[in-house]
DNA sequence: CTAGGAGCTGCACCGCGGTCTAAGTCAAAT
DNA sequence: ATTTGACTTAGACCGCGGTGCAGCTCCTAG
């Protein structure tokens, strides 16, 4: 409780976006931060509400698999302030268009997988009340189809 | 054209899963793969066509994400044979429960960002058609929801 | 006054997934 | 015979994202 708009250390937002502070230093040195990060009298750092904000997003932004270039070149375009809001729109659809190319991949991959284990379940089912074809086709091909 | 039974060399195979020999040599370093690799007179690799097969099968799940260590558990499950059908599944079901995890995450954070989307459009649009709110809110704020 | 705990910096280190290089072997084409 | 090009190995190197450590300052509690 050192500055009056509730300034948090280092530790505390770690602690709050869960991540380590290790991380919260490196994110800095890479530039993903859209303002510099106040200090205290002893050069300790003095997060403000808005910079614990913007990092949320940035662990967010972690989370669904962006870079940390990524999120500082958006970062850049925010911190530019208005009027490029062209280029932050098209930087969020490149990478969507990504996100939503690996959604479909996983999705598949997923839905392939339920197959697969309905199949060994099968396996596991014959192995229990013994013999029990599913519906007959080559084992070993089976085993890793795709 | 060197084994009858259509041996593929290290350079055909790259080509046709669209990898690097590199990252080939990689894979099987790192065990990936289920059987030996064939070697001709001169110790060349050379991949039969369950070789490929399987492979296509590794780089389909690099592609959705699967570290290398997890593919190689996975092949010495298969590789182990019949009777761990159970151990299988259950690698399948945990890497599975990530992935859905995942497109959860995803999924939600493409729809964010659609509507993200919506807003800068709104913005450029108004920029192009001079002033127009398009439901009144502190812009600074909206720039990074979330 | 002193001991702890938390912060600071800079640098080394890690695992991951590849990629590249050097030095050598081999086979087919010139 | 020699060149060309695809292959072999071992090992270095890379970017990424994150951790760990050493050595320091600082604040606070006992």
């Amino acid at each position: 409780m050192d500055t009056p708009t509730g300034g948090r250390t280092i530790g505390d937002v770690a602690r709050e976006l869960d991540i380590s502070v290790h991380t919260l230093r490196l994110y800095e040195r890479r530039d993903l931060l859209i303002a510099p990060v106040q200090r205290d009298a002893a050069g300790r750092r003095c997060y403000s509400a808005d910079d614990v904000d913007w990092l949320q997003t940035c662990v967010y932004l972690r989370g669904v698999g962006m870079p940390l270039t990524g999120i500082a070149r958006y970062a850049e375009l925010v911190k530019a302030g208005a009027g490029n809001e062209h280029d932050r729109l098209e930087l969020l659809r490149a990478y969507l268009a990504r996100v939503e190319a690996q959604i479909v991949r996983l999705r598949g991959w997923a839905d392939v997988v339920a197959q697969k284990m309905a199949y060994y379940q099968g396996v596991v089912d014959g192995a229990d009340r013994k013999c029990q074809a599913p519906t007959k086709q080559a084992p070993s091909r089976a085993l890793h189809p795709r």
